[in-house]
DNA sequence: GTATAACAAATCATATACAATCCAAAGGCG
DNA sequence: CGCCTTTGGATTGTATATGATTTGTTATAC
């Protein structure tokens, strides 16, 4: 044995793949942060040839773009990408919160209905970052019986690439978080009630059309350069 | 100029890409076939590097999998992954359906018309293969001025991954076809009438929907292992 | 006859080396 | 002074070579 088995357990390039995305999800890589292969590589202390590949697939992923004998750079979205992806993530959460619905018990509904509380505390003492976070969780507590993998994994995507956009609820439209907590409970309600399922799905979507709307809405009344990058 | 200009203008993973990609769905590479390295490299007459890489794209489309010291193979579709990629592009049809509506000219229309005749024709001579193609072509023309890229983009994907399955409305369920075509029309008409939103999106759903319901119905009277690979 | 262990072949994984390409800054020319 | 050309440096793209892992096979013991 010439390494620790745990050691080679990961390959090279699965090590560089998760280093360059955790830096990216982490916010140390921002959007159009070039990655430059050599000095990744020189970084993590193994060769060009996995990176190279890891880049490849965070570009199948849509977190990294690529342009031949140029370079790979943190993917950024301008506004017409956060609004279709918006639009997109709409559809697919509406769809997911839906097939949920019939299998979300009541302790999750309790487990969710203490994150959205806490999403209200975080409104009080402003904690933008904590906010968004626990909006993740809070979705993904109502997305976690979803039977559709497949969907699950392309809601997921989409959050990856808002993930671009850090705190944006916050940020882009001052008041939209404490809708966005009210329609939380609404939603909750309406799984609670038993309700139709195109009623679910639909108000799912809206929840999330809404932010949309507002953010639309609010570039509208402030007339400059999008706060998203051009 | 050592090489001609458009010969270099490709590079070679993207070479070993599209050759790959075109035999797959092309069917020359079913669904399990082994996807060996160093024998693509060698019948492409380039090195093992840039199939590698190519192959790692191809995986993260969902095209063929991966895995370690192992190698690659063309993406099989089990049962439930069918059945799960039929829900969701239900569900990315449908919106994209609605989402082009309001721009679908009456010339498209027109044009959708005419491919779902031809494609009633191809029930009477028995050509599922045409059939088939003709039905993507159906829907792409309907999806074509659907202003969000992102949800087309998912929608090809699904696309991609049930071409495993070539000719699946033929092969599966019998009858199945001829409804198809007569909800083909169902859609075009409630475009042409202008009607709700929802109700197109609905009806667009609903049109992939029956299809997978038929097939779980067949698969259910005919109990036998599944069609699809294991 | 079956099971286990050692071995051999095939294939994947990655390091290294070099060629091809692009970018930017410096220099020449109108 | 501004625009075009050139050239050097940096970076990507690919080939080759070698190491690591898996798989299939054969021989031997029970």
């Amino acid at each position: 044995m010439t390494s620790l088995p745990g050691t080679s357990s990961r390959s090279k390039s699965e090590q560089a793949y998760s280093w360059i995305r955790s830096r990216i999800e982490e916010g140390i890589f921002v959007p159009g942060y070039r990655l430059v292969l050599g000095a990744i590589a020189k970084e993590l202390d193994i060769s060009v040839v996995p990176v190279r590949e890891a880049i490849r697939r965070l570009e199948a992923e849509g977190l990294v773009t690529f342009e031949r004998n140029v370079g790979a750079q943190v993917a950024m979205l301008n506004e017409t990408g956060y609004v279709t992806t918006m639009q997109t993530l709409s559809i697919l959460e509406g769809a997911a919160t839906m097939l949920s619905a019939p299998f979300i018990t009541e302790t999750a509904i309790a487990a969710a209905r203490a994150v959205n509380a806490e999403m209200a505390d975080c409104l009080e003492h402003f904690d933008p970052h904590r906010f968004t976070e626990l909006n993740r969780e809070f979705h993904s507590i109502l997305f976690e019986q979803c039977p559709n993998d497949n969907l699950l994994d392309l809601v997921h995507r989409g959050w990856n690439s808002l993930n671009m956009l850090r705190d944006s609820t916050f940020s882009f439209v001052p008041g939209r978080a404490h809708q966005s907590v009210a329609e939380h409970e609404g939603i909750l309600a309406l799984i609670e009630s038993g309700a139709d399922s195109l009623e679910i799905e639909l108000a799912a979507r809206a929840h999330r059309t809404r932010t949309l709307d507002a953010f639309t809405e609010y570039q509208a009344r402030h007339k400059r350069p999008s706060p998203v990058q051009p």
